[in-house]
DNA sequence: GAGCACTGC
């Protein structure tokens, strides 16, 4: 008795209507056995392949039936399994509830004939409104077409712009401000090149341009362009757009460039990022922004109409936003002849890039840093004498294939050669040879402090900037530097720089320090690119970095410390060169600097890939897995089918990969996918003050700081939750209290809160409440407007709201001896994140957990949790069915997700059942028909879902005993 | 008992 695959999106047939029969190939005779499946198999795979090259609608419908067919047979084996689930719970209903459910369901039947249409995957049974145009538009457009047809248009010029932005710029050349600004500009090595630059951007399409540190071309490039248009009487067919991968170097650039024209912001030269702008004039302008603002724009603007060059800068970074601009630009200048494209990375890789775009013509700028003066464990070793502790021989038996070989072939004969050379004392050759496996020692690094600050010969008055992976790392090095005395605060400034925690005293990080007096900074790999302090002359790297990973089979993200590639090593050793000649120390020896990858694997390939699925079919690229071959790494297949199955599951994606509506709301907001869906509910269910704070918050980051010292943030946060066992909503009253607060920066103090993180959050509500009031979901754009927030205070609706926007992430508490223990709905193991108020928790009410972020470092943690009840789930969750007692199942009751069962009476069931589809209905209806519920009048909507709310509420007060559960 | 860094008209 299995009820449909209910999940709100509009396509509940998994069969495709109108597509082409699958005609399954017909296999040789006379294969046997085992050689039959690798016919199938390469049959299959030949398939794809042929499919891939397809245009967009046809492709990949085999795969798609097979995955489908794949998904059944799990479903099978797990409702196999779900025989020897323990239940997590139960669920009463009093008679008297179920004769007024029965009566509600049978006075609100046919509330939308429309949707008992069977031609549904082809969502022409949508009532015609605006959304429906819209959203059928969307999907049956392709982004080939779409250029194709926007393309056309002639060129602007303004002969009356051309006049005046020549005058204007003859007027100011005569400006001293402007000559003394130009004075600095020719410094700059990119100013040698400017003719050469020019040349060849002018002649070609695509131009590489390469340059290290200090070269100018961030602030000249853009600058050379413009102006080179307005001395032709151009100008007004200059619209340069230029890309920054973060936020802050958006603005600083976009105020140094407007600067060095003796301008304001808002003139030549604006900027974009996301909640902030200030605008150029319309033509012969430069906009600096952000890489994502510049995604956002091609959804709405794929031919990036009127602009006349796109610079994207600091590519050779390689985070996903750059290295997907960078393909969909290749689509884009197909069309588009007349726009040109800049690419700016570091010298180290661009060729890669010149090569990706096949064959482009590449240009290098010298860069000037001055020299740094490199030294390596070796030189460390001998000059502290360190010793290594617990330093075992190396027990190789242990070692993994590949480090052994290494260790063979290179590691073992470098340190023979050093012995030979005897450079090297006897102990640092010992210290190497025994060492066991290369990892931080924050020992050695105080050590080689006490030498640099102590020792005569060292009289550099400039700054100390140690690379560290963590915060670990961070406090226990403070710790040591405190707790040894040697480093008085009369003497030293010791700042830790780490995302998270409050920046002090801003000045004080980038002031040299006072005479007499040296600043040393720990900092994390924020100082890498996001922070330069100039003062810097020595740089220790500890040569190891904290990255994040996700394993391809499982789709489990990681974060752990690794070594560094040899990129990151030059950046942190290029750190000390920026004023004067400067020292780096690099805690790892030289054969292991040389054996170091030349770069970090690209974030596309370490990073789960829902968001870039959505933000792809957002701008109509098609399948996502032949789109996502064209990157210039592309991501393995296996992961991406693991993404797409998350969206399929959450309602996203059909069985054919299209959008739903449900999902072409979730890509219009940029929030994860799972918080869109949040949002929707919440503004159907008139709450949406609470979730829209926790939708900002898991889709930026948490308000909440950290310590060096001792932690009483933990506390404070425990404090916010208020009782409600949930991290989410302790997020909810961090930014509530912080708007209804009368003294911001106290409250800020008292809880350990970020002000600036918390006024971006504020920012955030506004710009998802505008999104839902434009998408007619809700009365008023304000976010907590009284019409939208009349259930905000119920707490136990709030839950649900986000366990059905969680779901599938569930998790299970098994026990609460010391700590709470935690499984997964498919038995692996699972902690709380000693950061979220729930590890903190001796009693749960209920087993069930929903949370948004779960990664694997020294445990497999969760990051954030809600306490649920069964009902949220069982309403919300996919893959209901009803059991019944048979003599194999002696268990009554329903289960979702084919793991998570609730024991209830036959009768109870089928009554949630019909509930459950009802509510699948309205959200159905509604997602495709967006307007706001009534709360105002007894509408079947209302009932319905009031229904459902009082259930929810009633549960979450009745408190259940946990040994019930316990596994023990 | 522990949290690299970014980003979204």
């Amino acid at each position: 008795m299995t009820s449909r695959h209910s999940n709100w999106r509009l396509d509940k047939n998994s069969e495709p209507s109108g597509s082409k029969p699958y005609n399954r190939p017909k296999r040789p005779p006379g294969l046997r056995g085992r050689a039959i499946g690798l016919w199938y198999r390469d049959q299959m795979a030949k398939k794809r392949l042929d499919q891939s090259s397809l245009e967009v609608e046809n492709e990949d419908f085999s795969s798609s039936r097979a995955r489908a067919k794949e998904a059944k047979l799990q479903r099978k084996k797990s409702f196999e399994k779900l025989k020897d689930e323990k239940p997590l719970g139960s669920i009463l209903l009093s008679d008297q509830k179920k004769k007024n459910i029965n009566i509600l369901l049978n006075e609100t039947l046919d509330m939308y004939p429309s949707l008992q249409s069977k031609n549904i995957t082809s969502y022409e049974h949508l009532s015609d409104t605006e959304f429906k145009h819209e959203f059928l538009q969307h999907i049956r457009g392709n982004m080939m077409e779409n250029l194709k047809r926007k393309c056309q248009i002639s060129k602007y010029d303004n002969e009356a712009e051309n006049e005046r932005f020549l005058d204007e710029l003859k007027d100011k050349k005569k400006k001293h401000a402007y000559k003394q600004m130009q004075n600095v500009r020719n410094i700059l090595p990119s100013m040698k090149m400017k003719k050469e630059i020019i040349d060849l951007i002018h002649n070609n399409q695509i131009t590489v341009i390469s340059g290290e540190t200090g070269c100018g071309k961030t602030t000249q490039v853009a600058q050379f362009i413009l102006d080179d248009l307005i001395e032709k009487g151009q100008g007004s067919q200059c619209k340069i757009i230029c890309t920054q991968p973060r936020r802050i170097s958006a603005i600083s650039v976009a105020e140094r460039v407007a600067a060095e024209r003796d301008e304001n912001i808002g003139g030549s030269v604006g900027f974009q990022i996301r909640l902030e702008k200030v605008m150029p004039r319309n033509r012969g302008s430069i906009l600096f922004c952000t890489t994502g603002v510049l995604l956002k724009r091609m959804e709405t603007d794929p031919s990036l109409n009127e602009i006349s060059h796109i610079i994207l800068d600091e590519i050779h970074e390689r985070d996903i936003i750059s290295d997907f601009l960078i393909t969909v630009l290749k689509d884009v200048i197909q069309f588009r002849k007349d726009i040109k494209i800049i690419l700016m990375s570091a010298t180290l890789n661009s060729e890669a890039f010149s090569k990706y775009y096949n064959e482009a013509p590449h240009i290098n700028i010298p860069g000037f840093t001055y020299p740094v003066q490199e030294y390596f464990l070796e030189d460390v070793l001998q000059m502290t004498n360190f010793k290594f502790e617990d330093n075992r021989p190396i027990w190789r038996k242990k070692m993994s294939v590949g480090r052994k070989r290494e260790w063979h072939e290179f590691i073992e004969p470098y340190i023979r050669q050093l012995e030979a050379e005897k450079k090297y004392s006897r102990h640092v050759t010992n210290e190497l040879r025994n060492l066991e496996y290369e990892r931080v020692d924050i020992n050695l690094i105080f050590e080689l402090l006490l030498k640099l600050c102590f020792s005569q010969k060292n009289n550099d008055d400039g700054a100390i900037l140690i690379f560290v992976p963590g915060l670990a790392d961070i406090q226990k090095l403070s710790k040591l530097m405190k707790e040894s005395e040697k480093f008085p605060m009369s003497k030293f400034i010791i700042i830790p720089l780490h995302s998270q925690l409050p920046t002090m005293d801003q000045k004080q990080i980038f002031k040299p320090a006072p005479k007499g007096t040296k600043k040393i900074i720990i900092a994390t790999n924020i100082a890498e690119t996001s922070i330069t302090i100039d003062d810097v002359t020595t740089v220790i790297d500890c040569g190891f970095i904290k990255i994040s990973n996700v394993d391809t089979e499982t789709g489990i993200e990681t974060l752990n410390a690794e070594m560094v590639s040899q990129a990151n090593a030059a950046q942190r050793k290029g750190r000390a060169g920026r004023v004067k000649p400067g020292i780096c120390y690099h805690l790892i020896t030289k054969i292991r600097y040389d054996l170091l990858d030349k770069f970090l694997k690209p974030e596309v390939l370490r990073k789960r890939l829902e968001d870039v699925i959505l933000q792809l079919k957002m701008l109509q690229l098609g399948k996502a897995e032949s789109f996502l071959s064209k990157l210039m790494d592309p991501p393995e297949s296996k992961l991406v089918q693991v993404s797409l199955n998350l969206l399929q599951r959450l309602g996203a994606l059909n069985s054919e990969e299209n959008l739903t509506p449900l999902g072409y709301h979730m890509a219009k907001l940029p929030v994860p996918a799972q918080c869109s869906k949040m949002l929707i509910l919440a503004s159907l269910f008139s709450c949406v003050d609470p979730i829209l704070s926790i939708a900002a918050s898991l889709g930026f980051k948490e308000a909440n700081q950290l310590s060096v010292s001792q932690d009483d943030s933990d506390k404070r946060k425990y404090q916010l939750s208020m009782g409600t066992k949930s991290d989410h909503i302790a997020m909810h009253y961090a930014l509530r209290g912080y708007e209804d607060a009368e003294y911001k920066y106290g409250f800020c103090k008292e809880f350990f809160l970020s002000s600036s993180i918390l006024r971006l959050l504020i920012e955030m509500r506004k710009q998802f409440a505008q999104h839902l009031f434009d998408m007619k979901f809700t009365s008023s754009s304000h976010p907590r407007s009284p019409s939208d927030n009349l259930n905000s205070d119920n707490v136990a609706l709030i839950k649900a709201i986000i366990s059905a926007g969680l779901y599938p992430n569930v998790a299970v508490v098994t026990g609460c001896k010391r700590v709470p223990k935690l499984r997964s709905v498919s038995h692996e193991k699972m902690e709380f994140h000693p950061k979220s108020v729930l590890s903190k928790e001796k009693s749960f009410s209920s087993p069930l957990i929903v949370y948004h972020t779960r990664i694997k470092s020294s445990s497999l943690y969760i990051h954030d949790g809600t306490i649920v009840f069964p009902l949220s789930l069982v309403f919300f969750g996919d893959q209901f069915r009803i059991h019944e007692k048979t003599s194999n199942d002696r268990f009554s009751g329903v289960s979702i997700n084919g793991t998570m069962r609730f024991v209830c009476t036959q009768s109870t069931a089928s009554a949630i059942q019909n509930l459950r589809d009802r509510l699948n209905q309205i959200l159905e209806w509604k997602v495709s028909h967006p307007g706001q519920v009534s709360w105002a009048e007894d509408n079947p909507e209302l009932r319905i879902l009031k229904t459902i709310m009082e259930l929810i509420t009633m549960e979450d007060n009745e408190d259940l005993d946990l040994s019930d559960y316990d596994d023990n």
